[in-house]
This record gives C-alpha cells, structure tokens and sequence, in this order.
DNA sequence: CGCCTCATTGAAAGACATCAAAATTTGTGG
DNA sequence: CCACAAATTTTGATGTCTTTCAATGAGGCG
C-alpha cells in the first residue's frame, strides 16, 4: 500500500536560487511524485528546504499501519533529527524541488537550528493535541485551518496530499475522512471545485470545532 | 477537574547537588503535589532538571479537555519550548525537587539544548505514533514499557501519576484505562500490588503488544 | 474507450466513551 | 488505632462514533 520508489533524486544542482532559501551555498534536488528522500535508518547529515511541493515524514508500525507526523510546504524546513540515523522516512507527495543543506551548514547554523527543533516539538505537540482530544470533525478542522495558516491565509487550499495521508496524518480512516469532508461540505462551512481543491467558506465556523 | 494550585514553590536555595544535574550552578526547588511550576503565557526564560518526584506538561482546551503532553522523572530535563511565552503548563505530580536553570546558563549551552529539544521532538512523534495509530491496549503497553525503559528496565513501576493523568497523556479515558490494566492484569502480563505499582510479569508480552 | 487509482457512500460491527454505582485507598481527627 | 469522609479506582450497562467491509462513482491516462 505504501511502496515507497527507492531512488535517488532525479537531479542534483548546485545552485543559489528558489523562493526564500536559507542563506548560503546549498544543492538543489528535484523529486518526482512518490519518491523517497531519505528512509528510516539512513544517515541523518543534512536537512531540507521546500522550493516547491510537498513533502510527508512518516514511520510504519510492523503491521502496515502508517502514521504521517508531518507535512512541509513551501519554504519548510525538514529532516534535522536526534540521532544519527533517521528515524522515519521522508517522501515527495507531489513533483518537488528541495535546498539541500550540508552538515557543515548545520554545524555553522546551530542557533537556527534550535529554533526549528523547538517549533517542530511545538508542532507535534499541538498535533498531539489535535489526535489525542479531538473528534474527526475537529481533527479535520484543525488540519484545515493549519493548512491555510501556513499558506499565509489563503481560502483556497490546493490539497497536495492524498486522502489516505490526510488519514494518516490525523488517526482516521480515509472513509472517515471523506465523510466528514462531505458533512462540512453540506453545512457550507467549506466548498470542493475537486476533491483536491477546497474552498474554505466559513472560516470561523471552522476555528470554532477546533476547540 | 484540574484546578492548579496557583503558588511559586516551597522553597528556592543555591545548591549544587542532586543527582546527575546539568553542570554548572542553578537554583533547587522544591514542589508539593498539584503545584504549578509554570502556566501557558508564563515568560519562558529558564529550563528545569527533575532531581525528585515527578512533573506534567499539558494543555487545555476551552471545554475543560486536557492534554499531557509529557512527563518527566528524575534525571530529565523540561521546559524548553519555541517562543518567549510557554504554550503549555508544567505541574508538579508528586512531592518534586528541582534544578532550576537561568537564560544564561541555556545561552552558553545552546548546542545540549538543541540536543534536548531534538530528543523532545522526537519522543513527541513518538508518542503521536501511539496515540494515533494505537488501540486503547497498545496505549498503555507503549506507556508501561515506555516508563519501564526510562526507569532503567526496573520491572517493578512506581507510577507516581494518577489515572487521569494516563488518560489524558493517552487519549483515553479512566475508565479505559483501568480496564485495560485489570485486562493485562488478567492475562499475566503485569501484576498489581496497588494502583499505582505495577510489576511487569512478561515485558516482551508487553512489547508485543506496541506495534 | 477502457483501465486504473482515488474518492465517496452505505450497512454492519466493534471499540471506546458516557453515565452510574460500587469498591478501594487515602487522609484526617478523635 | 480506629472511624469517617473524600478522593481515586474499578466495574457494569448503555450509547455513540469510528472502523471495517463492500460497492459505487469520478477523474486521469494510455
């Protein structure tokens, strides 16, 4: 069900551009849909700048049950890990092109790197939160307004990922999922042009099942 | 339901000792059961060392729900978060004993506070692992062994929370939760002095039971 | 157009929550 | 040390929400 495509990225540039980069020299790799960026177990070296796409961090339970911890959008930083070796595997949702940053980089940068490491503990905590006291409906909510918090308020949201990684993401079934996407559909409270894209109609409204 | 005890500790001495503090000089305090060691919106300028007992970090939401986050025992370090205001409460769950640690003293250490809050990260992906993708049965096995684990692999638990608390760490309910250890209690898993002191009978049992 | 994947919808089952009450433990004062 | 009150934990009955299983529908691509 969740075969990840083991390959290495597509291409691999040095370069010095992409929207907001983190200063400094870095790579620039390109991944198409699907395609691993690093696996659990693999060295941990280096950490990520979203260009363009979407990413998803994950881990498996023995049993196939997958739970997403994370997604990343544009201009997000991702893979800085305790440890040596990762702990969960990182993947491409859509066609996404990454910063690619050294440990030099790191090691230079380790102030920054604090404060991504303190909002990444935020951000899982809030999301504890989210799985551990909220009903579905809240759940979806909460990812919603998430969402479009971090595309800087926009009331379009263009869904890179699919139902069954936004299951994943929040402990449901993707039948949950699409139930409760049609039951805030009905009360108005969001719109569909696609399964993909979604209008968010009444914000509060959405705030409001959140907490 | 979760009235804090709104008060600043006991008592506030310079000390150097305890055991295994961070190095370098810092202030002990002391807590009795319920007291708060700091609120969400609180100035987040210090950091903390569990000498003794045991301490919650949680959230509320606005209908009275709560969510623990994380407990710390002795030896472990809290209170590090993003932003200068803490999002979350720190409460003190049994008689505790502190090391206090200032800006200072976490400025000129930023590379062990990466490290903290990088293990920080991760044991909260962790713990969305279980709360997400776990039955009410895998909860508290992940729980037991988890405290089991910190506790140096000592089979026999002290646990110094509450019911509740392990619901609201969990996403369960008391009930659930007592029911699932009478359920362990009766295939053998564990056995049950009192309460609160747990002996793991079979602990690969119990670790089976985790994925 | 047909096939494949992804998403939606329906019916039934199951797990956990809720409500209620009993049992056990803890703390307090005589 | 015992007695009593309060808090915590356990147990039972019932209800609700989510999952599971199954089938249908929609969209993309050869």
């Amino acid at each position: 069900m969740y075969a990840a495509v083991k390959a290495k990225p597509q291409s691999i540039e040095v370069e010095h551009l992409g929207p907001a980069p983190m200063s400094g020299p870095h790579l620039v790799a390109t991944y198409k849909p699907g395609r691993e960026i690093y696996a659990q177990g693999d060295l941990n070296d280096k950490c990520y700048q979203v260009s363009t796409g979407a990413v998803r961090i994950y881990r498996l339970l023995s049993d196939g049950r997958r739970q997403v911890v994370s997604f990343h959008l544009p201009g997000e930083m991702f893979g800085f890990e305790a440890g040596s070796n990762h702990a969960f595997f990182a993947e491409a949702i859509t066609e996404t092109t990454l910063a690619v940053f050294g440990r030099r980089h790191m090691q230079e940068r380790s102030r920054e790197l604090l404060a991504l490491a303190l909002t990444g503990m935020a951000r899982a905590q809030q999301h504890l939160l989210v799985i551990g006291r909220q009903c579905a409906v809240g759940r979806i909510a909460a990812f919603l307004v998430d969402l479009c918090e971090r595309q800087g308020g926009c009331r379009q949201l263009r869904l890179p990922m699919s139902r069954q990684d936004i299951a994943d993401y929040l402990g449901l079934t993707i039948e949950t999922v699409s139930r409760v996407v049609t039951k805030l559909k009905a009360r108005s409270v969001i719109a569909l042009r696609d399964a993909r894209t979604i209008d968010i109609v009444r914000l509060e409204a959405l705030r409001s099942l959140c907490d």
